[in-house]
DNA sequence: GGTACTTGCAACATCAATGATGCAACTCCT
DNA sequence: AGGAGTTGCATCATTGATGTTGCAAGTACC
C-alpha cells in the first residue's frame, strides 16, 4: 500500500533500479520545489533532488515532460484512490469518509501535482479530474437522497466548498501520519455537514 | 465610491490625466493576464494592456515593480474595506457580512494581486494583511462569545475555511454586480454557519 | 570480472524575456 | 499656439533558463 508501481516510463524499456530510483528522487523535488515557487528552475529542482541539471534533462526533455509526468503520475494516484473508495452501495457518509481519507492520503504532499492536473491541456488527464468530478456530484446527490445534506443545497456549490476544504488542508501539511489523516477527515467532513454557527434551523434567506 | 484616488505614483510629481490613465490601464490588465498565467511576459500584459511593450516599461521599470505595485494597490483596497467595515460595536453577525460584502467587492476582480498580497516579502504588506488577519480571529471570537459559533470551534480553522470560501466565490467571478455580491456573501456565510448537512445536533466526534 | 548503463562535469548553442535608448509623432495643458 | 510630456517603433545589450553533447568515473547487473 505504501510502495507503488512504475511511476513512469522514459522510453519502453525496462529501467535499472538505479535509474528508477532517480527518477523518483526528480519527481519528487519537483513537487516540493514547484509548489513552493511554481517559476522554479530546473536548475534548482536537480539541486533538490541530489543530482546534477544534466540528468534531470536526461530522463526529462523538456521542464513540459517533467511537469507532465509529475502530472500524469499524480492523477492516476488520485483516480485510483477515488475509484477504490467510490461505491454506490454503501451509505453515502462512509463512502465520502473513505474517499476523502484515501483523497487526502494522495493529495497531502502533491499538491502541486494535483492543481496543475486539474486544469491539464492533455484531455486524458483533464478527463479523470472530470470524471471524478461527476463521482462527487453524484456522491453528493445520493447523500441528498438520503437525507445527509439538506434538499435546498446546491450540488456545485457543495462540491466546490468540499473541493476547497481538502484544498485547505492540503497546503498546511506536507507529510501527516495515518492518525493525521483520519482527524484531518473528520474536521473537512464535520465542517462541511455543519459549519461552525449554532443555530440548527436555517432560516430560508429570502427568496 | 466607485472611483478611488491616485493609485500610485512613479515618482513624487503630479501626474498627466493622461499618464494615469496609462497606469491604471496597465495595471488593470496586469491583474486579467496574471491571474491567468502567473508567468505572463510584459510582452502579454503590455498588448493586453493596448500600449506599448517599451511604455509599461517606462512606468514600472521592471516586472518587479510593476507586480509590487498592482499588490500595493490591491492591498490597500483591501485593508481601506476592512477597516471601513470592522467594527467592535455592531453585532459580530452584522459585522461579518458587511465585512464580506466589502472584501468580496475589492478581491472580485483583483484576485491575483490580493493573493500575491497574502504571502508578500515586503513587510507593510505582510503587515497589513496580518492585522487584517487578527481583526478577522477577534470577530471570530467575538462570534463565539456572542453564540454566534459553536464554543468548540477552532477559531484558526473556521478563518481557514472562512478566507477559503472567498477565495471559491473570488475564481468564479471575473466581475459582479452588487446584487450578485449580496447573493455571494449570504451564500458564504451561510455554508459558513451551518454547513450542508440536515443533522442539527453535532454529536462531539471522539475526544 | 566484464559489459552496458548512468552520472557529474564542463562546455557550448539557443532563445526568450528583460530593460534601455533615440527619435518622430502626438496629446495634454496653459 | 507653444512647450512639456508621453507614446510607439525600431534597435540594441544583457541576462538567465533551456537543452545538448563528449568524456571520464562510477555503478548495476549478469
Amino acid at each position: 500500500m505504501t510502495e507503488q508501481r512504475t511511476p513512469l516510463r522514459t522510453g519502453g524499456k525496462p529501467l535499472r533500479a538505479d535509474t528508477e530510483r532517480t527518477i523518483r528522487l526528480i519527481l519528487q523535488a519537483a513537487e516540493r520545489v514547484l509548489s513552493a515557487d511554481p517559476t522554479a528552475t530546473m536548475e534548482q529542482i536537480a539541486e533538490a533532488a541530489g543530482v546534477a541539471r544534466t540528468t534531470v534533462h536526461r530522463r526529462f526533455a523538456t521542464r513540459e515532460t517533467l511537469i507532465d509526468a509529475l502530472t500524469q503520475w499524480a492523477t492516476e494516484q488520485f483516480a485510483a484512490a477515488v475509484d477504490n473508495a467510490a461505491s454506490d452501495a454503501a451509505p453515502p457518509l462512509v463512502v465520502l469518509y473513505r474517499v476523502t481519507t484515501d483523497v487526502l492520503r494522495v493529495k497531502i504532499g502533491w499538491g502541486f501535482a494535483m492543481t496543475r492536473a486539474a486544469t491539464s491541456a492533455h484531455p486524458e488527464i483533464a478527463q479523470v479530474h472530470a470524471d471524478v468530478l461527476a463521482k462527487c456530484d453524484r456522491l453528493f446527490r445520493r447523500a441528498q437522497d438520503t437525507g445527509l445534506l439538506r434538499p435546498d443545497v446546491d450540488i456545485a456549490w457543495a462540491r466546490r466548498c468540499y473541493y476547497a476544504l481538502i484544498h485547505e488542508v492540503t497546503h498546511a501539511h506536507d507529510e501527516a501520519t495515518d492518525a493525521d489523516v483520519d482527524a484531518l477527515t473528520a474536521l473537512i467532513i464535520d465542517t462541511l455537514l455543519h459549519g461552525f454557527g449554532t443555530t440548527p434551523a436555517h432560516p430560508a434567506t429570502g427568496s
